[in-house]
DNA sequence: CAACATACATACTTGTCGGTATATTAGATG
DNA sequence: CATCTAATATACCGACAAGTATGTATGTTG
């Protein structure tokens, strides 16, 4: 059996995050058990509490820090790409996971925030900031297409934006509920589709302006 | 202080359903404590698990009663009201709970489904029965829709009420996240609007047939 | 090397949870 | 009214949770 290097704070630290990450996924928070992140990680009572204050600190790291490594890799670092943004956003909901094992287990940024954002403020500011940091991200986007005449003008990127989160949370959803895959890539596929319908009919492109909006109605959506 | 007629048995069954929801959907179903639940109500531990065999037990009768009957009044009985398919789903979708403390708590059934179903196969068949009778009545209109010429027939009535299902859900967890009855006003603003581009255009109503179908391409969602 | 703070280990405390054993009483039935 | 069962009450149990007290070993620094 391989002796693992006694005393590496760092490396303990983050195999218990990544631990604690895994054990909330699939039971949630509240019942997430210590002990099954410590049978799961050798690791002892004591250095647990070495490293983290309280369930709840290691809760928030694993908000701060995993979370929020998710959200950067999967959708803020894409969304800087090269290319038409349509394209990169499609590409976003195209490769996101498919495999049953986390189609199951969801996004777990929507089920912390589902389970915990009623019962802890704490909680419910730091999961706000990776949602609203996602939907940012995506608005920025939509509105440089718009400044490029790629996407259309007559909607609104913020709402847009958030409308894109919310198609994905709910399929997410529902596709954990099914238990089923298929379902999941349904859902993505009518999502992409909604998304062509965003791009700014081809005669407007680049700058040009297309026709004066009505002056009473708000901005739409893509639809 | 008024004395409650003693010994009934309907009666304490039926508040304690409805203290149970209300408990599990604070907390959630591992979170919730028989005991807060007695305390809300009044009852003994005696009388409570003379009426169910088990906390399970509890949590399946809240689905199948409670939760379903929530589904049932709040959407499989509207959808079954006179009038145009996409009248009576903008109608229904407009008239969903706005108020803060429902918005905070949101919709229940995703919230039990979330917890809930990739940790018990029982609690996740019950909430799946309740899922595909809300798509399917959603369905079933929206084919009534098609066959009267009202709703446009290049789209997939079932992937359509899916994806109805899954922005509505997605919003009501984006609204309870960020704990904003704005929030949900604006989705369903736009949830109505998408609503809007599924009617079949105009020269099309009462069964003309339109364009021939691209034979390659799958339907489409209405965007 | 001495001294010390950091990192980790073990055993324990305290509290809460779901569930049960058993007692009691209300109300229907003959 | 007597009897019997369904409904309710009370006290308790064992399991397990988070968290702590306290001890030991390791690596670092003066």
């Amino acid at each position: 059996m391989r002796k693992r290097r006694l005393r590496d704070p760092d490396g303990t630290r983050e195999r218990l995050l990544q631990a604690a990450f895994r054990e909330v996924r699939r039971s949630g928070f509240q019942s997430a058990g210590i002990n099954t992140i410590l049978a799961a990680t050798n690791v002892t009572k004591g250095a647990l509490y070495h490293h983290f204050d309280s369930k709840e600190a290691l809760g928030y790291a694993i908000v701060d820090e995993v979370i929020a490594k998710l959200v950067r890799d999967r959708w803020l670092l894409p969304l800087l790409s090269d290319g038409q943004p349509i394209d990169i956003l499609i590409g976003i909901v195209r490769r996101l996971p498919t495999r049953p094992a986390d189609v199951r287990e969801s996004c777990p940024l929507l089920n912390l925030a589902q389970e915990m954002s009623p019962l802890n403020e704490q909680f419910r500011k730091r999961l706000e900031r990776l949602f609203l940091a996602w939907q940012e991200g995506i608005a920025t986007l939509l509105r440089k297409g718009q400044s490029q005449g790629t996407v259309r003008r007559d909607l609104n990127p913020d709402e847009t934006a958030s409308f894109l989160v919310a198609m994905v949370e709910g399929h997410a959803s529902l596709a954990k509920n099914a238990q089923n895959a298929k379902v999941w890539e349904v859902g993505t596929r009518n999502i992409v589709g909604w998304l062509q319908s965003l791009r700014a009919p081809r005669q407007s492109r680049r700058g040009g302006r297309r026709m004066l909006k009505k002056p009473v109605l708000r901005q739409r959506q893509g639809f």
